[in-house]
DNA sequence: ATGTGTGCAAAATCTTTGCAGGTTG
DNA sequence: CAACCTGCAAAGATTTTGCACACAT
């Protein structure tokens, strides 16, 4: 149980700060190999689900995939359900409804997330030159 | 452009209304089969999409992957990360929040998604044994 | 020392797609 | 009949895993 420090940790951890558009899992793994030839996929995937465990990143779940993205309490996300392109947004306030999920059915350590899904500006122009 | 009405487009839709239990697409695939035998897994994908677009049913990414669910606007929704189990909620209001991507980036057509995750009653007993 | 973590590659999942033929409106 | 849609099976894409060895603590 207990949680060594490596240095492919680190490289998955760095990657995933660096890279601030919410990479996916391969585009962590293409950044860590920058920086280290040698380190596999599934050493990246298996650091990035630690450390989603461990809560010093964050998956979020959009159309498309699993993205990955550093720990940030007060932002949502806003997806573009066209091209796919993720923007953090300012998090609405439901950290009442959250404490209900714990009180009223006795679920533990509850987070939220909350993700918007529409048409970003860019991509109503394309469809509509398509027209 | 056009929609048809299938056969199999009509049992997909019945099968995800039939199994509230938010399934996968797999276990959407198994419950037509038990309606068809005939039906192949690349039409119940291709159906689940298209029913997505067409707003008749929503899909919901959780860790463990993507589910559906009836179309239902006012719920969100808590899932245990533990088992894995979705569950209905009451939806959180955001809708302010909701009007404000619309408003301040120019997205259109902005949808919201509330997802709860925690540990449920069942899971917190189940490692409390374990210990 | 000891048990985590790693690299590699194979395997397991899960989803999409090409094609020939069937069906809907 | 002209789109659409389907079944099948193969291909794609993504993620997980067994194993032997390496390394952090």
């Amino acid at each position: 149980m207990e949680r060594r420090n490596t240095r492919q940790r680190q490289l998955v951890l760095d990657a995933v700060r660096d890279l601030d558009d919410h990479p996916t899992a391969d585009e962590v793994y293409l950044r860590v190999r920058e920086k280290d030839e040698h380190v596999s996929r599934g050493t990246v995937y298996r650091n990035l689900h630690v450390l989603v465990e461990s809560g010093d990143i964050v998956s979020v779940k959009v159309s498309g995939g699993e993205r990955f993205d550093r720990r940030s309490d007060n932002h949502a996300h806003l997806v573009c359900t066209e091209c796919g392109s993720v923007k953090d947004v300012p998090a609405p306030d439901v950290e009442d409804a959250r404490r209900e999920m714990e009180r009223a059915w006795g679920y533990a350590d509850v987070r939220t997330s909350t993700v918007f899904a529409g048409v970003c500006p860019a991509c109503q122009k394309k469809s509509q030159a398509a027209r």
